[in-house]
RNA sequence: GAUCUCGUAGCUCAGUCGGUAGAGCACUUGACUUUUAAUCAAGGAGUCAUGGGUUCGAGUCCCAUCGAGAUCACCA
């Protein structure tokens, strides 16, 4: 144990001694919060020049000290609570209760009292000599001891922060200590959770019934990645952690559920960095009798609702660096083959496949034999499109080969009625009109299939109960997904998703 | 999975050519009844990520391991 450590647990056995439960049981009747009292504390100037105290004038605030000032008979603290920072003036003379010999001050609040700890104070407000809101406790009580000392972070009057609690590792894995002494990022989960309260109140209010689906499945459908594997004892079968839920949303649509929408946990097996965690939020939803043009105007109306909920002024603009983004629609809507000749110059509706790969050589974009016509197409626009796409950008219509759930195009050959949505040159959706064929859904499976036997490991399983559901008749239906980590590092500004994740996935740690 | 960078006090960081481990904040003791990055005086605090190696001598050089970050590959 540090010094630190052992002088905090000393000030513990010596507040029991005192008679000062460190750990009281009883609740704490909290009656006011800093940044309100701070932001609407009141007082009148009167004729003779004294001040007459308007309100706050008996308050009972709890949270944790964050600093200390001492000034002989007197002591000002900052308490933090869950909405901010306030002052506390403390004198000993009322700390102490008129009692000379009292240890209160001198001892339990000097000497006992560190930085971290949480304690409850009563009193009133007030402004002092330079000008700051601040409270004049007049009962103060300890609620919880800390042992272990915070990082100190100091911020001036200027708003400069000095020696921030900045190392990424320490903040992820103490997110208790992140969140205590850099409340800024805060904002970032309050943001989440405004995020998805506004997705909830739309869908709702769309009529979308919110539902709940497995998340341990016995057949992994519905995405191409590896899952995570597990084992079900009683039953003594394999299960796997979901990739995805939409099979199981759409078998709900079979059920006669017009619209329904989850969000879902999904759990993928591979790589982390900046933009993956092996768990993450997706949103679905499948809405039934509509198609892919009429999911591109919701997905318009939904994220403008999104923008102005979380900007302070309700504007429907986020600004990611030196860009400023525009969430209200309309949204261009572009084709992938003419995205891929506007920003390239090839046509891939005539290229063969030898003159792609060609070109995919000529530009050194990595490609092997094993890769299909489709491939090619998929690899050149991320290479040379995908990261120019900067303003909300509907790309539609992709090669059937890459969308084995996805209805074929209404008109256009070997094409399928999908789109992506792409801001600030990443996918932060992936919709289609859904495929409601149960006939050729059962041959899209089968050529997954084969492409699993080729030792594709992210080719989709073939799900029978999913294609004996279709059978019973799926009413044409249109579905997206959403990245909700992603969406949220987008209106954030946030470069990595260990930053919209509470917990983001660690090594584990070998000495805590 | 590959490459690069990093790991020194509770926190943020210095540490030269290989020669006794440093600073600010925090902490301890004292002063101060409106301070606010409070101030002033004095003091304590380190398995230099871990394990090996080279060397008279390693925080520093070499190797391995662990952890983190960035770039790349894959994906959402």
């Amino acid at each position: 144990m540090t010094e630190q450590e052992l002088l905090r647990r000393e000030s513990l056995a010596k507040l029991k001694e005192l008679g000062v439960d460190p750990y009281p049981a009883e609740m704490y009747e909290v009656t006011g919060y800093a940044a309100d009292i701070v932001a609407n504390y009141q007082e009148e100037v009167l004729e003779d020049g004294t001040k007459n105290r308007l309100n706050y004038q008996q308050v009972a605030l709890a949270g944790r000290v964050m600093a200390t000032r001492e000034a002989g008979k007197a002591l000002f603290m900052n308490l933090q609570d869950t909405t901010g920072r306030i002052q506390l003036y403390l004198r000993k003379e009322e700390i102490n209760g008129g009692d000379e010999n009292s240890p209160m001050f001198d001892t339990v609040v000097k000497k006992l009292l560190d930085l971290g700890d949480y304690i409850g104070v009563k009193g009133f407000a007030f402004r002092t000599k330079t000008g700051e809101v601040s409270i004049h406790v007049q009962e103060f009580k300890f609620l919880s001891k800390a042992l272990r000392p915070l990082p100190i972070v100091k911020r001036d009057a200027e708003g400069n922060i000095y020696d921030a609690f900045t190392d990424p590792e320490a903040r992820y894995r103490m997110r208790y200590v992140d969140l205590t002494v850099n409340p800024d990022f805060r904002q970032i989960f309050i943001k989440r959770a405004k995020l998805v309260k506004t997705i909830r109140t739309f869908l709702d209010d769309l009529g979308l019934l919110e539902v709940e689906t497995p998340i341990l499945q016995p057949i992994h459908g519905g995405a191409a990645a590896r899952p995570f594997t597990t084992h079900h004892n009683t039953l003594d079968t394999t299960l796997y952690m979901r990739i995805a839920n939409e099979l199981y949303l759409k078998r709900l649509i079979v059920g006669g559920f017009d619209g329904v929408y989850e969000f879902a946990k999904m759990f993928r097996n591979e790589g982390m960095d900046r933009t993956h965690n092996p768990e993450f939020t997706a949103l679905e939803f499948y809405v039934a009798y509509k198609d892919y043009n009429w999911m591109m105007d919701i997905t318009e109306q939904m994220l403008e609702k999104v923008a102005r909920a979380l900007d302070p002024d309700g504007g429907s603009t986020v600004q990611v660096g030196d860009r400023t983004i525009e969430f209200a629609g309309p949204y261009r809507r572009l084709t992938m083959f003419d995205a891929i000749q506007e920003y390239t110059g090839i046509n891939v509706e005539t290229a063969s496949e030898d003159e792609l790969r060609a070109y995919c050589k000529k530009v050194h974009i990595e490609v092997d034999n094993s890769m299909g016509k489709a491939k090619l197409i998929d690899e050149i626009f991320g290479e040379k499109v995908e990261a120019s796409l900067i303003q909300p950008t509907f790309l539609i219509d992709y090669p059937v080969e890459m969308s084995p759930l996805t209805k074929i195009h209404r008109s256009k050959p070997g094409l399928v009625e999908r789109f992506e949505l792409f801001v600030n040159g990443k996918e932060v959706a992936n919709a289609y009109t859904e495929l409601n064929d149960p006939i050729d859904q059962r041959e899209r499976f089968e050529d997954q299939l084969r492409l699993a036997e080729r030792g594709d490991e992210e080719a989709m399983a073939l799900d029978e109960d999913f294609l004996r559901a279709l059978e019973y008749g799926m009413p044409p239906t249109a579905g997206i997904g959403f990245g909700i980590d992603r969406l949220t590092m987008l209106f954030t500004g946030q470069q990595s998703i260990q930053e919209v994740l509470f917990f983001p996935q660690m090594r584990p740690e070998k000495n805590v």
